[in-house]
DNA sequence: GGCAGATCGATGACATGTCAACGAAAGCGT
DNA sequence: ACGCTTTCGTTGACATGTCATCGATCTGCC
């Protein structure tokens, strides 16, 4: 490959609008969840996934996958939501290693009286500027990359296999 | 608004879809680049807009508006890219207390063997992997949501407006 | 049973980003 | 020329994310 591909005008115009809306649409969202509910987005996010589960609860393990974060990061974050009394860590029955993360009242609470604005705000920023058409290639383009992705966890691992 | 509107079934796949690929997409690429370049996306964003303008030179502050960073982040970032030579800081002219980052022989360097390299990552994982009619939807909904965030720097103030 | 290797989550060191404050220098009106 | 305000970039304290490592436990295989 020595003379690369270069993007054309559309496929440029496409890749710098996507990485400028990521950026703007970030700092806004942020910024409104921020003052409205006092919640940042890694916040928010650990809340509404442990709050789609029936028990608010979720192992470590688990719940870091659906997020496709690190374990450390998660470890870490559950660290200062614990302090801020969000959620609270259980042991975990069937695995002596393991620990569970429960939804608190406090972090219910904080998330069902977040979860409004926030989606209000997705939509008055985002989704509402779309025409149903480009909500369902928003939808069908990003699952794509998505599945192409592996969509399974890309963990990092330890092990350099020969 | 006391019943909030909630996504609907082809939206919440939208959204849920835009936020995974995003965090792919954003692995990826980091992870590629770091290996193949040793640069990460914020090195590799700072040298190319820089190797954009006619002289690999910019003020700080234009950099900085230009990525939607703080100055803060900017400075801080320059620092460790100086320590490594890939840019210096030079005086400005015409403003004594500003200054002008610029490109060092072995920062264009970087950028230009990181780039085909990049550009063929971010083909491989997104361009090429839509129809030429979701690339245009993508340049025009990903234009619209910047026009509407104020695509202007949207500078955190320190004055708070009556 | 018992050992080897994998997995789980925590931890500390370090890299990176944010925020408030600062000194210096411009801009601006008088 | 003089102040008042704004802008520029830096800095240090702190919040957050990453990476390597650890002890504990589980799993599979003998």
């Amino acid at each position: 490959m020595d003379t690369p591909r270069w993007l054309d005008a559309r496929e440029d115009r496409a890749w710098r609008g996507y990485r400028r809306m990521r950026r703007l649409l970030d700092l806004e969202l942020a910024r409104e969840l921020t003052q409205d509910a006092g919640l940042s987005e890694a916040d928010y996010d650990v809340l509404s996934d442990l709050s789609e589960t029936p028990q608010g609860r979720l192992r470590l393990r688990e719940l870091a996958d659906r997020m496709l974060w690190s374990r450390s990061r998660l470890s870490h974050h559950l660290t200062r939501m614990q302090q801020r009394g969000l959620v609270t860590r259980e042991e975990c029955a069937d695995d002596a290693r393991g620990s569970v993360v429960a939804l608190t009242p406090a972090g219910r609470q904080a998330i069902e009286s977040a979860a409004p604005g926030h989606v209000a705000a997705v939509r008055r920023h985002l989704i509402d500027l779309l025409t149903p058409a480009e909500v369902d290639a928003l939808g069908a383009l990003t699952h794509r990359v998505v599945d192409h992705l592996g969509g399974r966890a890309p963990r990092p691992r330890h092990d350099a296999e020969v």
